[in-house]
DNA sequence: TGTAAATATGAGTTGTTGTTCATACGTCGT
DNA sequence: ACGACGTATGAACAACAACTCATATTTACA
């Protein structure tokens, strides 16, 4: 979906069941770039390799490059790589110390959003009632 | 980023600064498997359609799919498609009713999950103290 | 029964994303 | 100053994802 298209004031094909309840739920809808903003967090955290970063970093506290590569056994330019994304997304901070360069997490609501999704998806399948 | 590839037992080429860090945090990881299914429940909420539509779907509980198209102002097959994929996810249900087909989100944990990351990545900037 | 409505689906196209490989940059040790 | 190390970045490529258009399916109604 490229990006949201604004409605047409007069609906001129649109065919529509209950339009009241349409126009009742479009007022209340998030706006497009509302939507894109969200949609673009959500997006960091959708890939397994970017959520495993993620969340090592979070357990570790500190990471270098490397030793993140390591952890979840990706390469180091791909980890770079997708540092960088979360860098300019702002979720991690980067702090060069010599010549290697430690990682952190830098959004205080990731780790949030991940412990509701994790608890929600994963232990409700597993520890199972 | 593909998937997981498993850790070699005896780091053959890896460099590392703190192998027993990272080994420690290896042991707190995420499985793949594990990440791959969060990763592919953030994926659903990664694409402003898509979040606009489960959104329009909170909001006005059940919606036919022309309707729904005309909330998000996307196309009628477009939005089907999706529907397809949250279909398949059981991020949400369909009941047709005569020749329309009705959708409803049958997924407790998304609402939680959106007003969590509404409240931070929205509110915080824009209600802004 | 035939036609139109409401939705679903498949094919094709295009844009995006994540990876690797090669290379560049900054830093340390000698 | 030079070479090795740790990281960053760019280009090329392959996989994927979302849209449109055309067509199929199911139901309602005349």
């Amino acid at each position: 979906m490229a990006d949201v298209i604004p409605m047409p004031d007069e609906a001129c094909e649109v065919r529509m069941v209950d339009p009241e309840r349409v126009e009742a739920t479009r007022a209340e809808l998030l706006s497009g770039d509302e939507a894109s903003e969200l949609a673009e967090r959500f997006k960091l955290l959708s890939d397994p390799g970017r959520l495993r970063m993620i969340y090592a970093l979070l357990e570790a506290g500190e990471l270098c490059v490397c030793d993140l590569a390591a952890t979840v056994a990706a390469s180091e330019s791909a980890t770079s790589h997708q540092l960088r994304q979360l860098r300019l997304a702002g979720l991690v901070r980067s702090t060069k110390r010599g010549r290697t360069v430690y990682y952190r997490v830098d959004d205080t609501h990731v780790r949030l959003l991940l412990d509701v999704a994790v608890e929600h998806y994963l232990h409700d399948h597993e520890v199972r009632v």
